[in-house]
DNA sequence: CCCATATTGTTGTCAATGACCACATTGTGG
DNA sequence: CCACAATGTGGTCATTGACAACAATATGGG
């Protein structure tokens, strides 16, 4: 069972998978077609159906697949990150505001579940990549480096800021001002707020 | 020259943008057929080509109408709101996430246009339907109200913030919590960290 | 060792769609 | 009053997603 060429074809699953990545996020979902990918991988057209029951399901497990990804640069990210609360809430924010310059249509692609509640890979994809920044907001309110008093909306803040500023630079309304600039002096805003006066 | 049934036919146009705006929001993007939306109206196939050269067209001009209403309502929304910075950044960020959780597909459309950079159409309406809230900061980065060395940075972190709140909480990631509160709630905790500290 | 069986991929087909074409109809203005 | 442009119609084509029937290949029990 050797996974480089499994069955009588290639491990067609998986070459689906990284082609119709690369396709989206050059011609948006709207640019993929099941057919397509069937042609350039020179299968026939009905073969992706076997794998993915559905264009949808095909999203889907696109989505899934970064998640995973964006939870292991997160994980590799934090686990790097040395220094305050700030230093490792940056530290992430760089990650993820990196992975969502990168992957733009692949983040799209995870936001956009909204009619679907009964997606539970999707859920639980999202809350794994989510753990290590969950757990270091909660590590610093107890720790009393930020209020303490609501720990939800504090982590809720963050992720706004952060998938709003991944969504402004996406659409390149930062102007000249370098990605890393504004992700560093937005979690400092933030961060700055967050702190309790004394 | 009647406005309500100039041609021989309704004001297609209108109608057209109407229908589809309605189908967008309701089946997403995907669900969009020019052919479809002719059918409902009871035109041929082939109406619609006559007043949008293209799908995409259409899509844009769904944005840029989504992009006047939301700019009239912030405006109203601001002229209304009263007392300090806090209070009219919390009317502001009301209006806006309200508008994004009832017209979520309109406002991803507008937030989709990355790979274009010849839509002038588009562009001036983002910037004249944000012109209140960006004037707002303006004023109180002048006023004090708020830290002045950066006011860009400001700027786009209280974007950020909302259009990062307005991500989550149509992608229902809010919990029970009902998003007038977690609006609030954000607002507060982001003006905490924009007010200099003495 | 060999065949039953599920997995995987192929060919054929169908309705729907977007885009284009030539053409008809309607309103406007010279 | 008539030319002309704006608006809408019908026809056509390639592409697509989905389905059904069928073929090839790998796996496992006897």
């Amino acid at each position: 069972m050797d996974k480089a060429a499994p069955y009588h074809h290639g491990n067609l699953r998986s070459e689906l998978l990284d082609l119709a990545e690369r396709t989206v996020e050059r011609n948006g979902v709207a640019g993929l077609s099941l057919r397509g990918l069937a042609r350039e991988l020179g299968v026939s057209h009905n073969a992706p159906h076997q794998h993915f029951a559905d264009k949808q399901a095909l999203l889907d497990a696109l989505a899934v697949r970064g998640l995973r990804r964006l939870g292991d640069e997160l994980d590799k990210g934090l686990g790097r990150a040395r220094g305050g609360f700030e230093e490792r809430l940056t530290a992430f924010a760089r990650v993820y505001v990196g992975f969502a310059t990168r992957y733009p249509a692949l983040l799209a692609l995870v936001f956009a579940h909204k009619d679907d509640p009964a997606r539970p890979e999707l859920r639980e994809a999202n809350e794994r990549a989510f753990a290590a920044p969950v757990a270091l907001i909660e590590g610093a309110a107890e720790c009393g480096e930020i209020v303490a008093d609501e720990p939800d909306r504090v982590a809720m803040a963050v992720l706004a800021v952060l998938q709003g500023l991944a969504a402004i630079i996406t659409g390149g309304l930062i102007g000249d001002r370098s990605p890393d600039t504004v992700v560093t002096g937005t979690v400092h805003s933030l961060v700055q707020g967050l702190r309790p006066r004394g």
